[in-house]
DNA sequence: ACGCGACGCGCC
DNA sequence: AAAGGGCGCGTCGCGT
């Protein structure tokens, strides 16, 4: 059963809002609304309303439509009265910007859920429909919400959150949100929306007929008429309360059932990171980073022109080998893949031309007809150049340059990224739409678009070493953390260790300001084994970044584990972590469970239905048709030892085709339990920091000082945090905003460091301050 | 026309 | 023996 854990596929990140992703790209990029499937849009929402009423029919007398002040008014006294309610929101896309709030959906125990309709429109006139709340009424509820302090539970709270801000101007706090909590409680979870874990955890798997999602899809929920869009509207704001009441004492510190399942540290996490964390966010995603319209316009002249340039030359080269390429697309007649001119952008193509018509010999015997970026730069022809040149400048181009201008915000014209506030499963942040963490660094002039508003001045902060120093924290190496104690620079320190040298000779720069080439040298080989290590890196991979031979490599690296004895055991603790438990845990409590490292190395199950020796006088067929049968341990042991005994991929498959002949089939799980030996120690560090970071925003997106300063937080990107305040304030605020990441990060056994940049535009030249 | 996986590549 | 953790997104090419 155990071979069902391979790798499960990625959860959908985004929350389960209404629209497909599809669609609020759509909205994003202000093309409007429109209605797939050419015109039609009558007659679909005739169909759509007849569903409904069909499949939740039943549900009918469940719900109710509110439409007078009144009973809005006498449904907030009820969840007064309870102190708890559940909301949700129906919007018309998914930019709480730009967005026309449809309707409130609310639910508190013991009433019905109910649908508030704000601004649906007639689906035939387009003109918004009678007898519905206004936003001033809507707003005076919403506010008895916070002045009452009910506890808000949500789903995806920071879009609900955002959407009432800017729509009716309240700004609410969530008390629960299902799904930071799912996220929390299974981050392995294969669907963490909405009604996946509403139907998982609270419906024993028996959900409701059909997808509502893909029934709406393209169609704004404004144009549902109100009698067919309350029954899944008001069922939302139920579920997410079923939900919590679920989920509520696994996260509950001090809840028998939360201690029982050893959850106290995510509880911890839940509630003292990710909960108080949501609200800075969502301000954070509201404030958006001012952009430079003028200087993305030049850069996408500049690099098109480049690009014309770099396309040219690549069919120069070509054309130096024409006729056989030519050759070769005669050759294959019909089934030729090679178009002309050859597409430089297909991966396809430049394999075949490298590969088939250069004969170009593999450079990587893993990927014999690789194409990437590694293998390209490895091959040594003026074609491959070509392609590397053209590759570089058209992403630089298509992700960046010329998508940023599009993504801008209609309405503030700023760039509103979304950040996923667990958006990896290790705890960290993630981005997109765009992507503000994978914006290039190197070629800062990229960066330079993002800048601060007019008279204010971007600060950017982030923790210098943040991983490193946790790494010293959490395997309480003495001498890593004395290094870092005394103010050391921890690379140099090992350096000194590795090389057997004096610390001065491992430094980059002499005493007298001089550089001095080979103590860089040391001071990078050091850093690269142990940044190799946070990221489970191997020896011949740690030879390959440091240029040097796999057995130089090996010789440093086992001198930094004598030097460092705390790394050591931190690995092998965290290791036998997963193995005993099934998952490692962070500083702050968060876990990661890596089910992988309690896996088998191998599996064994008959294949082909019976084994050779099958007795049909005796034996039951069915027995043997879903592996039920157990192969007897000597059978197994036999080839375990076999396969033990040798390291050689090609002889392992020797022998599972030995065992296959015997009608067995092994499972090898070797390659996912080394995937999950990798991520032990990585997740740990990588997690802490997540936590690190997300403690900072709390602190300074809290902080009432900051706040009298004009700070506000932009961006954050793992390590780093990103703001911008008035240009008068900016000398107190980079010290408070540094001195507060710092404080953040008081728990560890070592000092943490933050650099903090004043800038005009983000990579900008530092300004004079005072 | 669209959905999806593979690949390639930008960042920390 | 071989071994790079975590993301989002653009393009291609296949399948529907």
């Amino acid at each position: 059963m155990s071979g069902l854990f391979n790798l499960p596929p990625r959860a959908t990140k985004a929350g389960d809002s209404l629209l497909a992703k599809k669609a609020s790209k759509a909205a994003q990029a202000n093309v409007g609304i429109t209605i797939k499937g050419g015109g039609g849009l009558l007659e679909r929402i005739s169909t759509i309303s007849a569903m409904v009423n069909k499949n939740l029919g039943k549900y009918k007398d469940r719900y109710e439509v509110i439409r007078d002040e009144e009973t809005f008014e006498k449904y907030i006294d009820e969840c007064i009265k309870n102190g708890v309610i559940s909301i949700d929101t129906e919007t018309n896309s998914l930019d709480p910007i730009t967005c026309t709030l449809a309707g409130l959906c609310l639910y508190t125990t013991g009433n019905k859920a109910v649908y508030i309709p704000l601004h649906h429109v007639s689906y035939v006139t387009g003109i918004e429909i009678e007898n519905q709340i206004s936003d001033e009424f809507a707003t005076k509820q919403m506010q008895r919400i916070v002045d009452n302090k009910i506890k808000v539970i949500m789903f995806n709270a920071k879009f609900d959150i955002r959407v009432i801000k800017n729509q009716l101007g309240v700004e609410l706090t969530a008390y629960w949100d299902g799904y930071l909590a799912a996220r929390l409680l299974n981050e392995n979870e294969p669907e963490s929306n909405l009604k996946a874990l509403h139907k998982k955890y609270c419906m024993q798997g028996e959900g409701d007929a059909f997808g509502f999602d893909s029934l709406f899809k393209g169609i704004p929920f404004t144009h549902i008429p109100v009698n067919t869009g309350y029954l899944y509207a008001a069922r939302d704001a139920e579920i997410t309360y079923e939900l919590y009441e679920f989920q509520r004492p696994f996260l509950t510190e001090g809840d028998p059932i939360c201690v029982e399942r050893d959850l106290t540290g995510p509880a911890f996490v839940f509630n003292h990171i990710e909960m108080p964390l949501i609200n800075i966010v969502a301000e954070m995603e509201d404030t958006g980073v001012a952009f430079d319209f003028d200087l993305a316009d030049r850069l996408s002249k500049e690099y098109n022109i480049k690009l014309k340039e770099a396309e040219d030359k690549f069919y120069k080269k070509c054309d130096n080998f024409g006729e056989a390429l030519d050759k070769y697309r005669e050759k294959r007649g019909a089934a030729n893949k090679l178009q002309y001119p050859v597409n430089i952008s297909s991966p396809t193509q430049i394999a075949i031309m490298l590969y088939d018509v250069l004969e170009i010999k593999p450079v990587d015997k893993e990927k014999p007809r690789g194409t990437g970026e590694e293998i390209l730069s490895k091959i040594d022809h003026p074609v491959a150049k070509a392609i590397l040149e053209y590759r570089g400048i058209a992403k630089l181009l298509s992700t960046y340059i010329d998508k940023m201008p599009a993504i801008t915000n209609p309405k503030t014209k700023r760039i509103h990224a979304s950040f996923n506030q667990i958006g990896a499963d290790t705890g960290r942040f993630s981005s997109s739409d765009p992507n503000m963490q994978n914006i290039p660094s190197h070629n800062n002039e990229i960066r330079k678009m993002f800048r601060a508003s007019d008279g204010y001045v971007l600060l950017s902060s982030d923790y210098s070493a943040q991983e490193p120093r946790i790494m010293a924290h959490m395997s309480k190496d003495e001498k890593m953390i004395k290094a870092y104690r005394d103010g050391k620079d921890l690379y140099v320190e090992i350096a000194s260790m590795a090389y057997n040298m004096l610390y001065s000779e491992c430094k980059e720069f002499r005493e007298d300001g001089t550089s001095n080439p080979e103590g860089k040298e040391r001071r990078g080989a050091a850093k690269a084994i142990v940044l190799g290590v946070c990221y489970g890196k191997g020896v011949a991979a740690i030879a390959e970044d440091l240029q040097v031979t796999k057995k130089k490599a090996q010789e440093i690296y086992d001198k930094v584990m004598v030097s460092f004895p705390g790394l050591k055991r931190f690995m092998e603790e965290s290791e036998a972590m997963a193995r005993d438990y099934g998952f490692v845990t962070t500083v702050w409590g968060r876990k990661r469970r890596l089910p992988n490292m309690q896996l088998p190395p191998y599996e064994f199950t008959y294949i082909g239905g019976a084994p050779k020796d099958f007795d049909p006088l005796f034996d039951d067929e069915d027995e043997f048709d879903d592996g039920l049968l157990e192969i007897d341990e000597a059978t197994k042991q036999k080839y375990i030892n076999l396969l033990n005994r040798t390291y050689s991929r090609k002889e392992k498959e020797v022998i599972k085709a030995k065992a296959k002949t015997e009608g067995i089939l092994i499972k090898d799980n070797g390659g996912y339990i080394a995937e999950a030996t990798r991520q032990c120690v990585n997740s740990r560090i990588q997690g802490s920091a997540a936590d690190q970071t997300k403690l900072a925003m709390i602190l300074v997106g809290n902080d009432a000082r900051l706040k009298e300063l004009g700070f506000k937080l932009l961006l954050a990107v793992h390590d780093e945090l990103i703001g911008e305040c008035p240009r008068e304030n900016a000398k107190e605020v980079s010290e408070r905003f540094a001195q507060l990441m710092v404080e953040a990060a008081k728990d560890l056994a070592v000092p943490s460091k933050c650099d903090v940049e004043v800038t005009e535009c983000w990579y900008g030249e530092p300004l004079q301050l005072d």
